[in-house]
DNA sequence: AACACAAACATTGTACACAATACTAACTCC
DNA sequence: GGAGTTAGTATTGTGTACAATGTTTGTGTT
């Protein structure tokens, strides 16, 4: 275990700390912040399953309190992405086998309505818009470390969603994206090359083909490659949560 | 709109309130009653939609604080059954023609593949128990009032869910039932025998064939059935939060 | 009368204090 | 030495005060 960095930050000068955020217009107020924050760590893989939340840590790494912490950690148990025990805490789920297989399922499930959907609904414009998406996903991967590629790879997923009207599985597969990303961590092959970009680009093409039927399968055998990469027998440990917010600047 | 009943309640005498509810055993602390009662409610048709939930109003109905009041209110909006704006407080959803369309899409989406888990499930037990349960339903709605037969009819289709091992999806369908209810609410025609028990033993017998397929065109007929009986033009008004929580004893 | 502005009110957001529970470790007794 | 017990610590649960924001109402001006 690291030693604890952070103390406790009671300077609370500049409590205009409200940035819009960039997503989740829902209820976004502070809070909005840290649960963004935590799905980016987990996205990016920098906080692994079964890391313990505790609200103390979190609030003295970001400089807000329990009550925000609390809310924040709430909305991620709702997503599945963490596991609220009535008075034990907060930690980050470890899906095992069967859990592992029902959610890349499910995805495949949900994933399929929504390329179906999207293939309907889609126009040569907001496929080249696409493209150009997975082009600068590309670039940026090139450039920064290993452990974005997921990350970007997993918004693909949600940008050709968006394609579609259907709001309901929209955030369906918002949950599941770092579910799954959870589900690599844990379950990852030393190659991983999980989610090609080559691949994303043939599904814009069947897309723009018109043909659902085909785009349908394309997805179904995307999903199903992902899942067939994973070692579904060796398991990762734990990490460290104060290793995964060290660029967060604290204000102690 | 009725004069408010209740004003406060400072008396807190007895904090050992917290019975083990019935069911959600994800965090339920002292909030979880909360949030079944106003999921009660909804799938009782005590409260419609529209329904603006304030929080010191719940907070004396129910003689909590309004911390707990806040934390089933934003359970209850992830349900996407309230919708939270960041400080004007949370409504009972309403929704439009084309959200009402989704909701019963989605829901054909997913029971379709829980119906095919189901089937390959099922025993003979399992099923004998599942009539079981239609049959207190039907005995208890001729006994009780109108509204409680919708609520007891999406029971039957979590109950059949629970065949399946795909908690994933059995949590979709958990939050799409209240949705369905509100849905019901805005729509309904003035015959509301909605969801009749005779389709449910027919689905129950298609299940026990074994026949997978059949199963699941038979439960996709019973969801078009129920969006076939809505009117999709006429809305109903709000209704009155006193009035759906008025056998709760108020300690003030 | 209609609009603009401003003050009073209502409601939600956040922080913190204390209570309740779980965890840890030291101690006793066998 | 080991298991059970009990104090002490750590962590989460809840209530409440205050701050920030939204809403409404009232007033004055054109």
């Amino acid at each position: 275990m690291v030693a604890k960095k952070a103390k406790a930050s009671k300077s609370r000068d500049i409590p205009s700390q409200s940035a819009p955020d960039r997503v989740e217009s829902l209820n976004g107020t502070q809070d909005g912040r840290l649960y963004n924050e935590i799905l980016d760590a987990i996205l990016d893989r920098r906080l692994s399953p079964g890391v313990k939340l505790k609200e103390d840590e979190l609030s003295s790494i970001f400089s807000v309190s329990r009550t925000v912490v609390r809310r924040a950690l709430l909305r991620l148990s709702h997503d599945r992405i963490v596991d609220i025990q009535p008075n034990r805490g907060a930690t980050i789920i470890r899906p095992d086998v069967h859990k592992a297989r029902e959610i890349l399922g499910v995805r495949r499930l949900i994933e399929r309505e929504l390329i179906r959907e999207a293939t309907v609904a889609a126009t040569k414009k907001s496929l080249d818009e696409l493209r150009r998406c997975v082009d600068d996903e590309r670039d940026q991967v090139r450039r920064q470390h290993v452990g974005s590629g997921l990350r970007l790879s997993g918004d693909f997923h949600i940008q050709l969603s968006m394609l579609s009207t259907n709001s309901t599985l929209q955030s369906y597969l918002k949950e599941l994206v770092p579910q799954t990303s959870l589900v690599i961590a844990m379950y990852q092959t030393p190659h991983h090359t999980l989610c090609s970009h080559q691949e994303h680009f043939d599904i814009i093409d069947v897309i723009a083909s018109g043909d659902v039927q085909a785009a349908q399968v394309e997805m179904d055998n995307h999903l199903q490659r992902i899942e067939d990469k994973l070692d579904l027998g060796n398991e990762r440990s734990p990490g460290d949560l104060y290793a995964a917010f060290a660029h967060v600047k604290n204000t102690a």
